[in-house]
RNA sequence: GUGGGUGUAGCUCAGUUGGUUAGAGCGCCAGGUUGUGGCCCUGGAGGUCAUGGGUUCAAUUCCCAUCACUCACCCCA
């Protein structure tokens, strides 16, 4: 039993999971790359300041505080933060950018850390995959979030997913039409539990809000579809926005409109999106929406946008559970045999030439029975292993072994590179 | 922040109604086969039974605490 541990909530990426991380992070940023989203990255800490009061009271407690250094540090003061979104740093950026060429299309992948309690799907440190575009009116860019949303689930082999979408100033005259304007907050947050506990669980948690039944009756008749007064203008938006969606290729079965949907984050303004999939068992693999005041709370100017973000762990958890995961081991394309110390240098001049024809090659690097060598590559689920003893150096030939197939054959070195190039 | 569950070999788990040297499967190492992986056979390494305390003639087993992990709630990717 080993004496050390892992942080609370923090994992290790070993080499066969790194293989399958880069694959889907690879596939996610071509999704993104098509869309012209140009990446970007930003630092891991930020001044405490900047994150603070952009995501409400829970999110402001989950961020993960850095202690000064010298005397700060005995008083527990702090002055920077790691970072708790890649939104948040977006806008900071912007505004000190004023010279970025608008509409600012950008993405980001990188990790994010919240100071949670870890469970199913939920780490203190995860990767976020964000789109976002900067100073761009409501509607078109809207829809591309939408589309790439769509683009990177479809891409990495999800097929049953819905992609929830509402308007927070739907939310807010729908809060106005009950006549609690005032108590947004709460409406939403107990409406927001309807997958969870149902109609009647709902009921249970506006009571305990002091919600009148004459309120909750109102309330369910706009959920259920009545024109909420007010909402004229979200209503259309959302109308537009699914339509241009639509044009970009998303199937409208994938979208769905839900009154219900809040998002926990303070900075929405406007459309806001969540991305489930069904029959997962887990909350949302992917949000985001319209913050169309947050730059300004750093710049004094007020810049339009709207993003979303992919929650890599949730979806590999899920890739996981389903065997989606490819069964490769190993990045490592060939493995070359030293048979003795005689033939040792047409060996490492095997391994050379791969390397130089942009094969991935790697050579034994311990002494040892051919059989414990070949045994090394099967372990790792080396696909080829090549051996030169002394009868293939007298011919000038390798002998290539396929472990897939068990077949080997003696090859001079340019066929050997072929044969192995490729899959197949 | 709140509430459950679980800690025995690298992994998955047995086991002990409290009693001498704690087991299996898989994995790992070596050999059978000094020019060939997978299958088979043989052998080997590896455990302060999470940690600390208590009860007892005796604790891996019972009790308490701590720590770690895990699941759920809150919230969220």
């Amino acid at each position: 039993m080993s004496k050390v541990h892992l942080a609370k909530g923090m994992r290790d990426l070993l080499p066969h999971q790194m293989i399958h991380r880069q694959r889907v992070i690879s596939t996610i940023q071509e999704v993104f790359t098509r869309y012209g989203f140009e990446p970007m990255e930003t630092p891991a800490m930020e001044r405490i300041e900047t994150l603070t009061g952009k995501y409400g009271d829970e999110g402001d407690k989950l961020i993960f505080k850095v202690l000064k250094r010298g005397a700060g540090e005995a008083r527990g003061e702090c002055d920077q933060a790691l970072r708790y979104d890649l939104t948040v740093p977006l806008a900071r950026v912007v505004a000190m950018n004023p010279g970025l060429p608008m509409p600012f299309k950008r993405s980001q992948i990188q990790p994010v850390w919240r100071a949670d309690r870890p469970q199913r799907g939920r780490f203190r440190e995860f990767y976020q995959c964000d789109v976002d575009t900067v100073g761009a009116p409501c509607g078109l860019a809207d829809a591309e979030c939408l589309a790439v949303f769509h683009d990177c689930m479809v891409a990495l082999g999800f097929d049953r997913f819905v992609i929830r979408v509402n308007d927070r100033r739907l939310l807010a005259a729908l809060a106005a039409a009950i006549g609690a304007a005032d108590r947004e907050l709460a409406m939403i947050t107990a409406i927001d539990k309807l997958d969870k506990i149902g109609r009647e669980g709902v009921n249970g948690e506006l009571r305990k809000r002091d919600f009148s039944e004459a309120q909750i009756a109102a309330l369910w008749g706009y959920l259920d579809g009545d024109p909420v007064p007010g909402a004229e203008e979200a209503e259309e938006t959302l109308d537009e926005v699914i339509g241009l969606a639509h044009a970009l290729g998303v199937s409208p079965e994938r979208i769905r409109r839900d009154r219900t949907l809040a998002r926990g984050l303070d900075y929405y303004t406007g459309p806001v999106f969540e991305t489930e999939l069904i029959g997962a068992g887990m909350g949302s693999v992917g949000g985001g929406g319209r913050y169309d005041g947050l730059i300004g709370m750093f710049s004094g100017r007020q810049i339009p946008a709207v993003g979303i973000s992919l929650g890599l762990e949730r979806l590999f958890v899920i890739m996981e559970e389903r065997g989606m995961v490819p069964p490769s081991t190993t990045t490592t394309r060939v493995w070359v045999t030293v048979f003795s110390d005689e033939t040792r240098d047409a060996s490492l001049a095997a391994v050379t030439a791969l390397r130089a024809a942009g094969i991935p090659a790697q050579i034994s690097l311990t002494a040892g029975k051919l059989g414990k060598q070949i045994k090394a590559a099967h372990k790792r689920g080396v696909r080829f292993v090549v051996v030169i003893g002394p009868d293939e150096r007298a011919a000038d030939r390798l002998l290539l072994k396929d472990m897939h197939s068990g077949d080997q054959a003696l090859l001079s070195l340019d066929e050997v590179i072929a044969r192995t190039a490729s899959d197949g």
